[in-house]
DNA sequence: TTAACAAATGATCATTTGTTCATATGTATA
DNA sequence: TATACATATGAACAAATGATCATTTGTTAA
């Protein structure tokens, strides 16, 4: 039975699960990333997954801006604005410099802009393969 | 004074901040997406900020694979893997297809690919970095 | 039809997250 | 130095999240 090659019962599997097929098991494990590198990218993602931060990055896509300028624009507390801003930076995901008592904000490379347009890409052509199916 | 034109003492925002930019804050206001679109977009990253789903992207990237060899790749309870299926699933960054019992998931489109390497790139070049300063 | 199995789902619970309030820093200017 | 202002931060709390257990659904083959 060919089968028996692809199918390996493995009962004792922390997940208790049995593997279908071993060899694509194995060759994906093979060249899976490291754990680090999982937990940074996933961390890094994280920042995306939120509407207010969203709107900042939108934003600072557009023009370098202050806190309090984002403020208004948003219409949100400086606090929450601030709170954010923080994690934003915190995962190298936007640069700051300070002139005077102003903290200006700016996207740190062109990775972050390309992240976005391709979301954007994303949704707009799931829009319009709704329009197509 | 000419500062005056662009400084904007604005007490009565709802979020109490004054607007020292009016001209940018317009400027940025105008083209900034719809709340929709911005949700849509927080929602999309949103799923690929845990590390588990990042793996299981990781892995779908190489290959389709069945929710049972994904727990074993994982070591993770088929129960917690099928849930995080169906949050890929629900925001279009998976797609699935039956065979008998099997159910074989895969990555929806290019795009899934070109945000994960982006994000490997942007880390990558931050450790780079680091090192050069 | 029944047994076996792959996958999906609902409820639960500990943990994380985002906002708010109150307060603290840091900087410029009177 | 004292005051005003831009921003940062800590504590608190409601809301969202991810894993687990138990159970159900769907499919194949005996």
């Amino acid at each position: 039975m060919k089968e028996n090659r692809l199918v390996k019962e493995t009962e004792d599997l922390a997940c208790g699960a049995r593997v279908i097929h071993e060899d694509i098991v194995e060759l994906v494990a093979r060249d899976m990333p490291e754990k680090t590198l999982l937990e940074g990218l996933a961390s890094f993602f994280k920042v995306f997954g939120d509407p207010t931060r969203i709107a900042i990055l939108m934003a600072l896509s557009k023009e370098e801006m202050c806190v309090c300028d984002l403020c208004a624009l948003l219409d949100m507390k400086q606090s929450a604005v601030s709170h954010q801003l923080k994690t934003l930076k915190q995962s190298r995901v936007v640069r700051s410099r300070r002139a005077g008592k102003v903290m200006y904000y700016s996207l740190d490379d062109d990775h972050i802009d390309s992240v976005l347009h391709i979301g954007i890409q994303h949704i707009r052509e799931e829009t319009t393969e709704h329009r197509l199916l």
